[in-house]
DNA sequence: CGAAAATTTGACATGACTCAACTGGAGTGG
DNA sequence: CCACTCCAGTTGAGTCATGTCAAATTTTCG
């Protein structure tokens, strides 16, 4: 049996919310992009690579996020079920990526590579618009975590972030969730145990 | 004279950065984007409104920033010449928006409705993809954003802003830096004199 | 079960905010 | 051309938000 037809169903499932798919755009679907299995704590991309794929996330969650010259990781964004991950500033520059991508559990995830993407973009302009959408989406997402970040305190973005990505916060250690808010993981324990007792009273 | 034409000329020519345009689409440009002259201080959209326009700047520079419980200004874009602003998520949900987009110069723009930017979209598929590439763009700048948010100081983000927007920098009040950078102006002023005083030494 | 990782806690340090007072131009009107 | 106002910017004192480091505790997973 072709497992990858079986992840690339889903695929198609998730573009079918844009814009319906013909047999063509189908196939092709099949035909450029690859399975892959990625165990826990495994790279799909690494700081110094360059990012030659564009990720569709089948199942399971990934992290990506820059190491600074202290040697701290600053995670910049989670991705999960459904979703894409990719350094676009690598992937389209072909230069060095500054950033890891790192599996948080066993995954499975449908890649494909630039040049195949741009013969989709090509051939089938419906992908440009698909991809247009999506982007447009997380751009909208990542204004308002930008809006957070420069208006909110780290106990306004915490709550905000529980409340927007309830499937992540439950799957994440709180280090990475600190990460992500740009917080320290003990600051975040004091911010969570002063909630414990506000949620008493 | 119709200066639709002039100000339409510098649209078409932004555009063929990406792909060179064909004479039915340079038309479908002239026919559907409006010219229109903002005034100093003069909005082009206020919160509670809806985003009914993509905008693209010719000449000028326009903020657009979130006014929170308490009257404090955040301001989220800085955008200039040759350049696009819209709230994209009251602009395609049609919900009322929580933005202020106000010129902070005397501006000339070009504006586009909802509908006439999705029929280019479906009769013109070029625009798919020059809306996707913008949106990457402006995707990766705003990742960087966030990044040096959740990494940096007040300080070095000041000195990333300087040496990435000089343009910008140029043209707007501290107070609006700050505001952007997420800091009060009066830590700015300090981050100011701090800077000063190593220089010299 | 045991080792490694994640979380919590506390003392202290620093970044950043608040508020109020002051300074120094850039208009404006006489 | 001067006096006046107004607003952005500066400065300082005090305070709050958040970081640092180290140690203790709990949880996770092999």
């Amino acid at each position: 049996m072709d497992l990858t037809i079986l992840a690339t169903s889903q695929l198609i499932e998730y573009f079918k919310q844009y814009f319906p798919l013909d047999e063509k755009e189908r196939y092709e679907l099949i035909r450029l992009f690859a399975e892959k299995q990625v165990k826990r704590r495994h790279y799909i991309l690494q700081q110094g690579d360059v990012c030659q794929y564009y990720t569709f996330v089948v199942t399971g969650c990934f992290k990506m996020y820059h190491v600074d010259q202290k040697g701290v990781e600053h995670n910049l964004q989670f991705v999960a079920e459904s979703d894409w991950i990719a350094d676009l500033s690598s992937f389209y520059s072909e230069k060095p990526s500054l950033m890891y991508i790192e599996a948080i559990e066993p995954s499975t995830i449908l890649q494909i590579k630039k040049a195949d993407l741009l013969y989709l973009f090509i051939n089938h302009h419906k992908f440009d618009r698909n991809f247009r959408i999506i982007t447009e989406q997380k751009y909208m997402e990542l204004q308002n975590r930008v809006l957070e970040n420069i208006s909110s305190t780290g106990e306004q973005r915490y709550q905000s972030f529980l409340a927007r990505y309830p499937h992540l916060a439950s799957r994440l250690p709180n280090s990475q969730i600190a990460s992500y808010l740009g917080i320290t993981p003990e600051f975040l324990s004091k911010i969570r145990s002063s909630l414990v007792s506000k949620d008493k009273s």
